[in-house]
DNA sequence: GACATAACCAACCGCAGTGGTAGGATATGG
DNA sequence: CCATATCCTACCACTGCGGTTGGTTATGTC
């Protein structure tokens, strides 16, 4: 797994509060409600955003918390290396020195080592992808997905998912 | 992290493969003392790649490992593949159902659910990366980076790289 | 001022996966 | 027969993840 739950839920967090109007706080409980989420742990991750600068709170009765900027002023890379750190295809990358035989990358950004070439283009096609998504992006398209359809939704779309990759090799 | 060590040495040796000529096999001791990895480690990290139909090997004396086809046909997200397991950004998508509350993604490919379509994304993002990077590329990446002095007079180097490697087998 | 609300904070804990070792069984060349 | 080297299974210490517990502060309302 690339990114851990901490992802997912400070994600599903900030679209949350992109939906609300930015001059009422929403309360976390509303939150954990809303998304069925245990309220201790959103409020760890919830942590991590208000550290990064991306929410804001207010303690106290109708406290809560809102957006720090406007959802279309927010990138996706930025949440999500709140939550997560610093993205990092390989070990090397977070400690690269001071690390024992696993890695003899030297700090050269890809030159010398062909396999610090590799993951330089693994992580640099991630942080593509979470630049170029915006929240307000992700706020607009749960908008539009989660009206309930009256109409019946075509079921089986022709593009069929993504999420198995190729063939799966590990088998019996 | 994203990928684990195991990614890191099975990538280092795919390239050792790489550098081999495919008429004769190259033990698995030799690549383990020249990246500086533990042997029986190896062995498990190797296994996969030959599941996958990715290498291929002769027992006994004088055997070893050899690539099965040739290192340009090779896109890197095979190796990876065979090594990490099919590349999943989130726990929802190797389970895509049968999961507990943690994920209300639909199977529908990113429709229904916001944070699904971040995640298909930046999969999309690594694959890509993965896809057009060939091995014969970080071979010659190597070759080119790791090429030793052939003219042993100013052998001086204090710490050369751990992956210096077929040049340092005059012994035999 | 009491009280409910709700943000904030710091430990703690079970569990699963990672990184690696141990010890062998099997196959092959000399 | 023996050295080499692949192949296979079990085991283990450690770490991080997901989550809980139990508070403390701060603030609006009655």
């Amino acid at each position: 797994m690339i990114f851990s739950s901490k992802a997912e839920y400070g994600v599903r967090l900030m679209i949350e509060l992109g939906r609300q109007s930015p001059e009422q706080p929403t309360s976390l409980k509303a939150i954990a409600d809303a998304e069925g989420l245990p309220l201790a742990y959103l409020e760890q991750v919830v942590a991590r955003l208000r550290k990064a600068g991306l929410v804001m709170s207010a303690r106290g009765a109708h406290g809560g918390y809102w957006l720090a900027r406007p959802a279309d002023d927010i990138a996706m890379h930025e949440v999500v290396q709140a939550l997560e750190g610093a993205i990092a295809p390989m070990e090397c990358f977070v400690h690269d020195h001071t690390e024992r035989v696993l890695c003899s990358h030297e700090p050269d950004a890809g030159r010398g080592c062909a396999t610090k070439l590799l993951w330089t283009r693994v992580q640099a096609g991630i942080v593509r992808s979470l630049q170029t998504t915006t929240l307000a992006e992700l706020v607009e398209f749960s908008h539009r997905t989660n009206r309930v359809p009256a109409t019946p939704a075509g079921a089986q779309a022709p593009v069929v998912s993504t999420t198995a990759v190729g063939a799966q090799a590990p088998a019996a």
